[in-house]
DNA sequence: TTGTAAGCGTTATCAC
DNA sequence: GTGATAACGCTTACAA
């Protein structure tokens, strides 16, 4: 442990000797430039407050002695720490590196700070690195999602301060969200294989548990086709882990099916869906001949399989820089609370969907 | 602003009130549990020191009060942040991702918080954010390779924090790496080729300004043909942006080259690669038969490409897990400074490398 | 075991 | 325009 033994209670009582803790501080600095601390801390924050030449003294002396502010006492001193937070399930995906990489350009861009937590899907996780975070002091709260457990929204609420959820979009939500409609989403996927002709349907899912998005997804299958009186059951959803893998696998197992085998298959993301048309490959199913695959994502690898996928693209980098945005017009008082944007999805139809046999 | 206008400066001699800032201190938990700041402190931080019954009553108006202790006053009173940094060029990249998210839950798991930065290759952008780190206290920081600002690594060693430089592997450097050596897995990947009889090379790369590991990886390329008395010049090297479009633009240059075209394509790395192959599938050029190509990360869509792409093998999950590990040796004491750690590369052999004609 | 109070490095109020 | 100094919320040396 790295613990600094604390100097006799009893200090002299003239100006503090530099380098108690060995680190430079703006005091030293004020000594080195002739000035009080009043002054050397308006030479940075308020320029425009103190004469050109002792502004100069100031930064030479400053530059000199490598003085680095504490932004700890500087926190502790004004009430603003000049953090942001974002909370997202993973950083193993194109889709949430996205989102975060966008906030920090935006945040970076007016001198915040961005904290990154994971939570790995796990909400208690989640909740953890948001206490941790308020505990920190950031000043602003980005989240992917919306399931969270209550005391989440309870300690953001109590905290007072800014907070949007990204990527989901509920209407009704009792807070702002910056995203898009997942069931709608799927229902436009859904529609567009109907229009093709396709009757018999299979889903290949990551789980829907702990995920509302992924719930969503399902529900807006299900809907679709139960507009168009279509059959779909428990048996043609097949709930696996999101990997290429998975998706091969449960590809190859559908296939199998004889009979009673889909003519379309929804991928619940691009990750999977990859791996049913890799499989496809391998197994020599014609797709879309004998089986139309959908992706959801348009990950950069989607037009660059064969055949190219077609799929739902989502401007994850833009869901990033609005939810910054939104975050920082209330930080800065330009704003109230955050307002809630839903962005459009866009499906790109490519060759791994055809009309049914 | 949010700027809160400060009491008057005479506050009355007795104990504050609470609620000054509006949000709960250390004090009023104290006051609600009838104990001194000292013994809430304790209760959390040192719990052994305190009595049980004392401490769950603590614990109880903690809870009851919904406090969450201040960070900054926290580091500012025990000068420790608890906070690691970590800096990379950008997020937009399974290579990068991997990395952070495998040192954020190492660091996570001991109670410490990661600040993450993206340099977008740059250099200087690069140096801002160390210096905001070192500002904002980062007890250890990690830093994708050697190619920055001599002020970043004086300003590192001033602020006498552990750091080490990751990805790239630099036995001479006067610190610690954890990564590989670029150059002889370039070696490695030009021999394979040059073993399989290939002699007419070109190579597909992103810029090596700015980029000290691409600058080996094309130097690893060169002294390996030159080993081998084989030709390769500037006209040989094309470079542009790490796309698949790039790759796959570049691929067609060459093979519209005629006589002089190459049997093998290195590229820089899988993401050009990927696209030099998608371009010999629509070009209709047969991979490997008329043209070998090579990428470099193994990324997941590796092997999902067709042909399966012959690429060399990195964990980033391991070298981000490694970097944080030195790290908090250190800061916990239980070494000195963190240690160089070399990491092997693997060559992965797949279907887009063949016998030259 | 618990309490008292100084001190961490800034900012911001007030007085000059 | 500049200086003196309380205050920010916590930890910790020391006293009790």
């Amino acid at each position: 442990m790295v613990k600094r033994s604390r100097p006799a209670l009893s200090q002299p009582e003239t100006r503090r000797a530099r380098s108690t803790s060995g680190r430079i501080r703006l005091e030293d600095v004020a000594a080195h430039a002739g000035v009080s601390t009043a002054t050397v801390s308006r030479a940075f924050n308020e320029p425009e407050k103190v004469n050109e030449d002792v502004r100069e003294r100031v930064l030479k002396a400053a530059e000199e002695m490598n003085w680095i502010p504490n932004a700890a006492g500087r926190a502790l001193a004004s009430s603003r720490t000049h953090i942001a937070g974002a909370i997202i399930p993973t950083l193993d995906n194109e889709v949430f590196a996205k989102q975060v990489s966008a906030m920090q350009a935006v945040f970076s861009e007016r001198g915040y700070t961005l904290f990154l937590g994971c939570s790995n899907y796990d909400p208690e996780e989640g909740h953890r690195q948001v206490m941790a975070m308020l505990a920190r002091g950031v000043e602003a709260l980005a989240i992917v999602g919306e399931n969270h457990p209550p005391e989440l929204f309870r300690a953001l609420k109590l905290a007072k301060i800014p907070f949007v959820v990204t990527y989901s979009f509920n209407p009704n939500a009792p807070y702002a969200c910056v995203g898009f409609d997942h069931n709608a989403a799927f229902q436009v996927i859904t529609r567009h294989l109907i229009d093709l002709g396709h009757r018999k349907f299979a889903a290949i899912f990551q789980p829907s548990q702990d995920n509302d998005r992924v719930a969503a997804r399902l529900a807006g299958i299900r809907e679709a086709l139960v507009d168009a009186s279509i059959m779909f059951d428990e048996r043609d959803c097949l709930v696996g882990p999101p990997t290429m893998e998975f998706g091969a696998k449960s590809f190859a197992d559908l296939m199998s099916r004889g009979a009673s085998k889909p003519t379309a298959v929804i991928c619940g993301n691009d990750t999977i869906a990859i791996g049913a048309i890799a499989a496809a490959g391998s197994l020599n199913v014609d797709v879309p001949g004998t089986c139309s695959i959908t992706g959801f994502d348009d990950l950069m690898i989607a037009s660059q399989v064969s055949p190219q996928l077609t799929t739902m693209r989502i401007d994850n980098q833009h869901i990033g820089t609005l939810a910054a945005r939104q975050l920082l017009s209330v930080i800065d008082g330009e704003s109230l609370q955050p307002i809630s944007e839903e962005l459009t999805t866009e499906l790109r139809i490519r060759d791994s969907t055809g009309p049914a046999l």
